[in-house]
DNA sequence: GCAACTGAACTACCA
DNA sequence: ACTGGTAGTTCAGTTGCG
């Protein structure tokens, strides 16, 4: 049987591995047989034991001798157990440990998902052509860029329903909309003909565009009230009410939505899935296949999770076992925590004010790059053996001989970007792939310093931002060497003035010295850096101008998610205007215009002839209301929330108009947009107008008193 | 008693 | 279950002044 593989998982009650094969004329479900082995090390006597315990039980047991420390090739003795079914040993382990000492016993290659564990021993990947009879045979080639795709049908399912200002499980269906098509009527027989409709239609991928939080258990919910079989998979699944939950990162809290997955049919939630965000399902499908695992489960996943499983891939390639995360996290945890010296990217201050001709020159996946020329890896830093390399600044020794388990990842990824870049096709789907591996590129570098991850290494990532100031400095130096000013850099980027007829001339010498490629990314008309706030100097990463005859914004009001959508278009009004700046002379006229802007965008507040959604802040939760220390926005928000009975999550955001700035009473100080506001705070939102103002015009003169009392006359 | 200042808390963006 | 660095606002407490 020939097709591609739709999607995969364990089946824990029947002991086999499901697969769903998507070939030319239909889709198959098949029941393989799988039986993962995982081992364990300990005394010799709490093996023997062990073995015993489990040769009652059925199981396969055996010692052999493996590698089981990335740092050293030497191999110790393990028990190693094969239950004769899919079979997820963690709990058992768990109680094992704890009644036995959580110290006696090391265990390995048990938490590593069994889908892509499957997909791994058997070198198959999704969404590639193989072709099953007695075992699985790819029929691609290993690293083809052209590959076939099975025949996917895509539904996108949309649901109404009978409420005013915010959804809730009780509210009674209004319509369904199933891609074009609209279902309206009594609620049993819009459910009935989307059983139907789904039937039909018989897609591979079901899109929603928010399944997880609430769609589909919302259908169930109708569904069950009007004792309906809901039937959204090839295959039934139970779909019991969940809430998502949230997880703190780095001081920024995000929130995770309740996954609903369907049984031979792939749910994507498109506003929980980041990265169909970014590539799409062209951009799944990729990594899907790059990664081995499933779209299904891709799509809720983060980049990083992703460099994860590529990264355990490549060790169970090189022979290691994967010790369980529990093991590692107290192994670990302590080195990580002592060394921080980390420095960051390197960053020249740029130079306030109107430049004009300016190159943006940057390198493309530089932090990859580096990983890949320099293999930076845990296992290759620190190296004993003859043939090695001194990192920069640390003096960290780096293995020449034996390729590291990142590198191995990071290739790859490299060499697909650049070969998808090259291509054009009018859906642009290699574009989107391209995009989609960008993501994995940028995140492989965060993930050596990230403390919960499996291959993380401190030193790994302070070598790598060490190559990348050494590589910076140098290309800075090659520039001004030929006569090029150097008006701002930072991590992999530098902003040029000079002769843009030297920049093949420098493109050259960078490569010859750093080993890396130099891009030109661009020219600006002219550039404008910000000043900051704070003191005199230029903020980092706050810019506008005209590149390549665009508008290109950076860091300012405009960009940012909690800035309401009417200072986005005041803003982007001032700019239009700016646009025309050629020369100095010019720039008194096209003030006095802006000032015109201004004062008419301050009567419109004053008068409140604005539409109050174009006022709404949106901001992003990082907490309980409770847990606010002080009396604000956020909190003011929150609490409203909890009164009309629609909690918000810590990571989910909320939407309110600021009614009174200075009140300290939660219920006065912002209204939330499900409460539909009438009032909105006029001194507020006109001290907001002139500061979006200032943020453009402080280079030019004018700060927020100055605007203010300009618009005020 | 109020304005000015300061630092912590907070969200968000940049590469 | 990606990083470090930085900008800018708001809030609450403290200081300075008359």
């Amino acid at each position: 049987m020939k097709g591609w593989i739709l999607d995969l998982y364990p089946d824990l009650n029947s002991g086999k591995m499901v697969i769903w094969l998507k070939g030319k004329t239909g889709c198959y479900r098949l029941r393989e047989d799988y039986e993962p082995t995982f081992y364990v090390h300990s005394s010799k006597n709490s093996l023997e034991r062990m073995r015993t315990h489990y040769e009652k039980r059925d199981f396969k047991t055996e010692f052999v001798r493996r590698k089981t420390d990335l740092y050293s090739n030497s191999k110790r003795k393990l028990l190693a157990v094969t239950p004769g079914k899919v079979f997820d040993p963690r709990n058992q382990l768990q109680a094992i440990s704890f009644f036995e000492g959580f110290n006696k016993y090391r265990f390995y290659n048990v938490d590593i998902p069994l889908d892509q564990r499957y997909l791994i021993e058997k070198n198959i990947k999704p969404f590639s052509l193989v072709e099953k009879d007695n075992g699985w045979k790819s029929l691609e080639k290993e690293t083809t860029i052209r590959y076939s795709k099975p025949p996917l049908r895509k539904t996108y399912l949309e649901t109404e329903s009978k409420s005013s200002s915010y959804r809730k499980k009780e509210d009674e269906l209004e319509s369904i909309k199933v891609d074009e098509e609209e279902i309206k009527g009594k609620e049993s027989d819009i459910l009935e003909e989307l059983n139907e409709m789904i039937t039909r239609k018989d897609p591979d991928i079901l899109l929603t565009s928010s399944g997880d939080i609430f769609e589909i258990p919302y259908l169930v919910h109708r569904a069950e009230i009007n004792d309906i079989d809901l039937k959204l998979g090839r295959k039934r699944s139970f779909h019991p009410p969940k809430s998502g939950s949230w997880y703190e990162s780095y001081g920024r809290i995000i929130y995770k939505a309740p996954f609903y997955p369907l049984k031979g049919r792939v749910h994507i939630d498109i506003e929980s899935s980041f990265l169909f965000g970014e590539g799409g399902v062209e951009g799944l499908i990729e990594a899907s296949r790059i990664s081995k695992v499933p779209m299904q489960r891709l799509s809720r996943r983060s980049p990083g999770s992703l460099i994860n499983a590529m990264e355990v891939e490549k060790a169970l390639e090189k022979g290691y076992l994967i010790p369980w995360k529990k093991n590692i996290s107290e192994d670990f945890k302590d080195s990580i925590h002592l060394i921080k010296a980390d420095r960051g990217g390197h960053i020249f201050e740029p130079e306030v004010g109107l430049h004009k001709g300016v190159v943006k020159m940057d390198f493309a996946s530089m932090y990859p790059s580096i990983i890949d020329k320099y293999n930076l890896s845990p296992e290759t830093l620190g190296c004993d053996c003859d043939n090695y390399r001194e990192v920069p600044d640390l003096g960290y020794r780096v293995c020449k001989d034996k390729r590291g388990i990142i590198p191995k990842v990071v290739e790859p990824l490299i060499e697909r970007r650049q070969k998808y870049k090259q291509l054009e096709d009018k859906n642009s789907i290699f574009e989107k792939r391209a995009d989609i591996l960008k993501w994995l590129l940028v995140t492989c570098f965060g993930y050596t310093g990230y403390k919960k991850a499996r291959f993380n290494s401190i030193e790994v990532h302070e070598s790598i931002t060490a190559y990348g100031r050494e590589i910076l400095l140098r290309a800075a130096e090659l520039a001004q060497k030929l006569g090029f000013d150097v008006i701002h850099g930072i991590v992999d980027s530098l902003w040029l003035k000079g002769d843009k007829a030297k920049v093949e001339t420098l493109q050259r010498k960078v490569k010859e010295k750093t080993e890396l490629k130099l891009e030109k990314e661009g020219v600006y008309d002219w550039i404008v850096f910000v000043e900051s706030r704070a003191g005199g100097v230029g903020a980092l990463n706050h810019y506008y101008g005209v590149f390549e005859g665009e508008l290109e914004v950076k860091g300012l009001y405009l960009k940012r998610n909690d800035t309401p959508d009417y200072f986005k278009e005041v803003q982007k009004e001032i700019l239009e205007e700016l646009k025309e700046i050629k020369d100095e002379e010019v720039v008194e006229s096209i003030m006095m215009d802006i000032i015109e802007i201004v004062k008419r965008k301050r009567n419109e507040l004053k008068n409140r002839e604005i539409d109050l959604e174009k006022l709404l802040f949106t901001k992003t939760t990082s907490r309980k209301a409770e847990d606010y220390k002080h009396v604000n926005e956020m909190k003011s928000a929150l609490v409203q929330y909890k009164d009309i009975g629609f909690t918000r999550s810590p990571g989910q955001s909320v939407e309110y108009i600021v009614k009174d700035s200075k009140s300290s009473d939660v219920r006065e100080k912002v209204k939330i947009k499900e409460k539909d506001p009438q009032f909105y705070d006029t001194a507020y939102y006109e001290d907001y107008l002139y500061r979006v103002v200032e943020e453009i015009l402080s280079p030019f003169g004018y700060d927020r008193k100055a605007i203010k009392k300009t618009a005020r006359t």
